[in-house]
DNA sequence: CAGTGGTCTAGACCACTGA
DNA sequence: CAGTGGTCTAGACCACTGA
């Protein structure tokens, strides 16, 4: 066993809820019982099994205990490129629909800019929106392109190679443009998607996607070194 | 600002990160000025930034100090389904070679179970090997589909919707077998992407896709309530 | 070799919630 | 209302590594 004791106490409970040995729904020893069982303070326990309560694999309630978690009942992979398959292996139709498209001229402080405003639909519900800007020098071509067949981001996929790209996940509550567009109220919680992409160490493109909150959710457990 | 003490630490520099006031190679503040700053205990600081370091955001080293993160060279998004994509995105010739497929009859304790090996290439060099079980009964007609022309999650996203989704990811050793497949040292570091598929409550497909740690990285960085 | 972060301890007070 | 987890303290020893 490598590593720290927090590292050995998480890989134990990992170990025996991916082989089974813990079932969903099962309760966990409590903090003060691995204290004793390993012999260390009750932070070192609690710093073990954070991260599993974090990334989904346990629930803990107070009073209660901690239990190995069922399998959420909505849940997709975090897949931004390919959103339409996502929406057709769920047996809905999948649209974009832009709303919005401005060309920012080039100026002393930056290159062109293309600007652009849309929304992911499945079924004709609004999925997520999306706002992207991208660096038009890089993308060649984009300026004249239907966005009515295909998402800028499958545009971009399937015209501009990119080498780098950097996805960060966070909640946040609709402003007033999102909630028009997405058909919910102010304030309602929003799954967003903040990417950027470069090409050959250019910025390509940068783009939000904001997912309605209870049509989607992003599930992704890390193991080990995740 | 609403939380904990150590939310409202790692929010103040998420927010200070992602504006750009603190730009990539700044250094920030050591464990002992921030704990002045905020008037709290180490522990406290180091609970902030602790997950800001996991997922990337900052680097930190000992002596050195503490310092914003620069963009990883080589990364990938989270992106199991159309992995053919992103392949040809980079500019490579995407190919599925199955290397194995079993037909497990049903018995007592199991329906029947086909189980297919296979490896991703891109330009001819493997990528990830492939291992997965699929439930014959949930899917009909894989059993004559042909993987020459498509790889089997490629068929599965295109004939089986699914409505859950579990992905894992760790690093593992390659065994004697990936190795082999992957072209790659016995014990070379592998990055392991583990999913469970269901459809409406039936396990649809158990997948395991081992990638070549150089080949491949994955990035996601997680913002608050990630 | 001194500064910095990594881990861990042994406690404390509190919030929540099920028995 | 008692058990459990959530947070935090004030310290300790250590590992690493750059000045």
């Amino acid at each position: 066993m490598n590593g720290t004791l927090h590292d050995r106490i998480r890989t134990d409970f990992e170990t025996r809820i991916l082989s089974g040995e813990l079932a969903p729904g099962d309760r966990l020893p409590t903090e003060q019982a691995l204290m004793a069982h390993y012999g260390c303070a009750r932070m070192t326990v609690h710093k073990a099994l954070s991260p599993l309560a974090a990334a989904g694999l346990i629930e803990r309630r107070r009073k209660a205990g901690t239990f190995v978690a069922r399998p959420r009942a909505h849940s997709m992979v975090l897949d931004i490129p390919d959103l339409a398959a996502e929406v057709a292996a769920r047996g809905q139709a999948y649209a974009y629909r832009l709303l919005g498209r401005t060309l920012r001229a080039a100026d002393a402080s930056q290159s062109a800019m293309l600007e652009l405003d849309g929304v992911h639909t499945a079924d004709g519900r609004p999925l997520a929106a999306e706002h992207r800007l991208v660096a038009a020098a890089v993308a060649p071509g984009i300026e004249t392109a239907d966005f009515a067949r295909q998402s800028p981001g499958a545009w971009l996929l399937a015209h501009v190679p990119w080498s780098e790209a950097e996805t960060r996940i966070t909640a946040a509550a609709a402003t007033a443009a999102e909630a028009t567009t997405l058909g919910v109220a102010k304030g309602a919680p929003l799954l967003c998607v903040a990417r950027r992409t470069w090409r050959a160490g250019r910025l390509v493109t940068l783009v939000r996607q904001a997912f309605v909150a209870d049509a989607y959710e992003l599930v992704a457990r890390f193991g080990p070194r995740g």
